[in-house]
DNA sequence: ATGATAAATTGCAGTTACTGCAATTTATCG
DNA sequence: CGATAAATTGCAGTAACTGCAATTTATCAT
């Protein structure tokens, strides 16, 4: 195990840059609008070379948007996987709100990546498109979680089968609150979600027994 | 109103190099993967200059997944607009089934075309992506039908927004159809999705109650 | 058929994102 | 302080894509 105890200059001046770099990013696209903003232009306001900042960053879109750590915040999930709540989609939200334009590191920047993504349509593609990383986790997460609450009959494949269906809707949930919040009622976060979602699928499928799972 | 009556040596060989285009791509795509392919490769193996390839195609993944309109096809609408099936889910799939990964041209290149797509991730993610410029059609047509069978003291703005919902999920539906259908048993195509997305629907909310329509 | 006209094809140069490699700077540690 | 390894950088190159000006090619009136 590589020891990681003391912090170190360079640790810290590597730190210092990536924030630089990320902050000149979000600035310069607030500025000038994303399809605007070059690489070189974030190098020159960073003070790097272009080369470090591929360095740094894969992508331009991830200097944009944050590396984001492609994983799901420890401590929500156990609290997630606790929780008795029948209320799994408000869970859910709340699992991915934590990661979604945060990263690890101060709060304007964070701020400031929410508008640019809920302001600029193609940002927001990329960031939900980001986000399938967290996916195959949230499936795993999701399929522990329902295991609980699933009726002794069912089928376990059936219940892994429905956690991937679930994790694979969220994204589009998440699309459809921040059009919602973002045009119209800026007000309330995502509230109404649920009953809606209810409704919705209440039309959608075919029958939708309320007491009934279905064994085919 | 500007005339189209006769087919035109002109525009014949004009859809005829698109076919050849599409066909060296998809062919291309094939035999080495996505990864590999470059405009290039396919600008030689169709005979034309890299300029015309982008007179074409705006980009290199719609050359490889075709141009595809970016409209639903106007005798289906109609066709699920007067259905009075209470299966939406089957007719939606049904209605972008269509023109998934279909154009109007020949059977071989879809299939293929299919084929390749679902194979690669990363060419699903940009169909999938390609197919949000029909969200907003789809949006229109789900609201049509969904006000029909709507109970009369919902207010419009909710079916609205559950039709917006509802448009957000599919590409999530889609994409996990495609993968169970791709990974496992390629047998049946999305039979049991309506099953699985009931069950599953049925965890993700608070109490769904089955018979009464929120009206917080 | 023939030449004028407009459209399509092409070449060329340029921009932007991104990568590999080799050289140089810089932090770290004995 | 000097050796070592890591980070930064420059440079050259690839690949997608765009604009513009020149050229080819289909169309159409004569």
């Amino acid at each position: 195990m590589t020891d990681q105890r003391e912090p170190g200059l360079r640790q810290r001046k590597q730190a210092a840059t990536a924030l630089t770099i990320e902050r000149s990013a979000v600035g310069l696209v607030q500025e000038h609008g994303f399809q605007a903003v070059t690489v070189d232009m974030i190098c020159a306001a960073s003070g790097v070379s272009q080369r470090t900042f591929f360095n740094y960053f894969k992508t331009k879109d991830q200097a944009i948007l944050g590396a984001g750590p492609g994983r799901l915040d420890e401590r929500r999930v156990r609290e997630f996987l606790a929780s008795d709540s029948p209320d799994l989609l408000a869970g859910i939200l709340d699992l991915l709100a934590t990661l979604a334009p945060v990263g690890t590191e101060d709060r304007a920047l964070a701020a400031d990546r929410m508008g640019i993504i809920s302001r600029t349509p193609a940002l927001m593609q990329k960031e939900i498109e980001r986000l399938s990383d967290v996916y195959e986790e949230l499936k795993e997460v999701l399929y522990l979680r329902l295991r609980r609450s699933a009726p002794a009959n069912e089928p376990p494949e059936e219940t892994r089968a429905q956690s991937a269906l679930i994790a694979h809707l969220i994204p589009g949930i998440l699309r459809f609150t921040l059009e919602q919040q973002n045009s119209g009622n800026p007000g309330h976060p995502h509230a109404g979600t649920e009953q809606l979602l209810a409704g919705a699928l209440q039309k959608l499928l075919p029958a939708a027994p309320a007491g009934e799972t279905a064994a085919t």
